[in-house]
DNA sequence: CGTCCATTTGAGGTGGATCAACCCTAGTGG
DNA sequence: CCACTAGGGTTGATCCACCTCAAATGGACG
């Protein structure tokens, strides 16, 4: 697939250097690597850049270190439906199976560290406990799906951005404020919502108190029990 | 937890009898309980009947022999989203983690075989083969909910009741007829969709001539390619 | 300071939900 | 063997939450 040898190629010219395979063991690709001594490389993709398309071969494993990925899928009429926001340590395209099942896609500025699949293979076919950590993380993301289609089967709009802002919360306001990558279409596309749905839900939230605006994507948590309430 | 109990001693006293362990390689439980020679149990559940509940202790990993089940979740005003049917050889309730995510019932009387959730630990643990087959096992789970993701947050109710009746086509029509174990309601929990929309989806392609009724479940497809081109 | 998106806000439309009968049909009992 | 019943399924009428289309506003960046 062309898209696939474009990035290879670019990952080969535009490398930045080897890192050394050296983490915290709490970090979930540290916790591979560091066991196997796996060498990991960093790249780097621009705002909206693919990283890698739907259905293409799974040949890296990556996990985010600076800025923001959107996984998804598409409907041939362009609709789309956002899987999961990966952010700084997650780890993202880990794959059973030969080819990615979502295409993903840099939200904004992103640098990443990726480690070839055939080696996380080969890892796994003589280390138990690689092949259990592969293991715990598929799971990890099926536990996420699964609460996601919940979500989408079964919660209103504003059900849905209180459940959105409270996992962003959870995973990115180290600080009092919440810096979002992602656009309100992104939102959208995550929630199953319209852009103005969601603007709509956040505006109502803003007049409520539940919540204030420092810029529409830095968002200031006020009540947390009001979203809680709403997630139920 | 109470419920875990009951059914544990349920277990103890209504068991059917060990079975051996040999089964084809084809067949996703057989292809553990073969290499590593554990012994299954066969158990039955009435209509409707609780297998285990969400947030349970995951001490047992079920395949059907015979029945049907749906596994699911529920928000606390009781909208429920129901998030897999398993039919006969599919395996459920397989965790990483400690418990059930999702609960389980019987949709009519049902026959499972259930291991030892702690000896697939332990086979998993000095097996590489088993660990891996474990991993595939939850990456399959992953990609459908990946799947329904896309259904349940962009598609419309045509749509998914199309996609819908390819599933259960490819899952259970050996034979011409699809015979559906499951009602409207657990229909719509499936498809985030109300029991009379799907009915009306379903009386509509029985006007179209796409399907026939043989009965409220029991349906034969008549034209694929059109149930083919509303699953875009 | 001007341009370009992203976001907000408004007005109106609609697909699916809700509420309400009604109709099958499988199972039950006489 | 047939009448009765209950639960599942269908169909109709109406409602409304969210979508769509449109325009105004805001904010980031050259």
């Amino acid at each position: 697939m062309l898209t696939q040898t474009l990035n290879t190629q670019a990952i080969n010219t535009q490398v930045r250097g080897k890192i050394a395979p050296a983490h915290p063991v709490s970090d979930q690709f540290g916790a591979i690597t560091g066991h196997v001594g796996l060498v990991a490389t960093e790249f780097s993709y621009r705002k909206d850049e693919e990283i890698y398309g739907e259905d293409e071969p799974a040949e890296y494993v990556y996990q985010v270190v600076s800025g923001a990925v959107r996984t998804y899928k598409l409907l041939s009429d362009g609709r789309r439906q956002i899987g999961a926001f990966h952010l700084p340590d997650d780890v993202f395209g880990l794959e059973s199976g030969a080819t990615h099942r979502l295409a993903a896609e840099a939200i904004i500025d992103t640098t990443v560290r990726l480690v070839k699949r055939r080696s996380l293979d080969q890892a796994a076919a003589t280390n138990v406990q690689v092949a259990h950590k592969l293991w715990s993380m598929t799971a990890m993301d099926l536990r996420h799906a699964e609460e996601h289609m919940l979500l989408l089967g079964r919660k209103n709009a504003m059900e849905r951005v209180a459940t959105f802002l409270l996992e962003m919360d959870r995973r990115l306001a180290i600080t009092g404020i919440m810096a979002l990558p992602m656009c309100r279409r992104d939102i959208g596309d995550y929630l199953g919502l319209t852009l103005e749905t969601v603007s709509r839900a956040l505006s109502q939230l803003n007049d409520e108190g539940v919540l204030e605006f420092a810029g529409a994507r830095q968002i200031v948590l006020r009540k947390r029990q009001h979203l809680r309430d709403l997630d139920i």
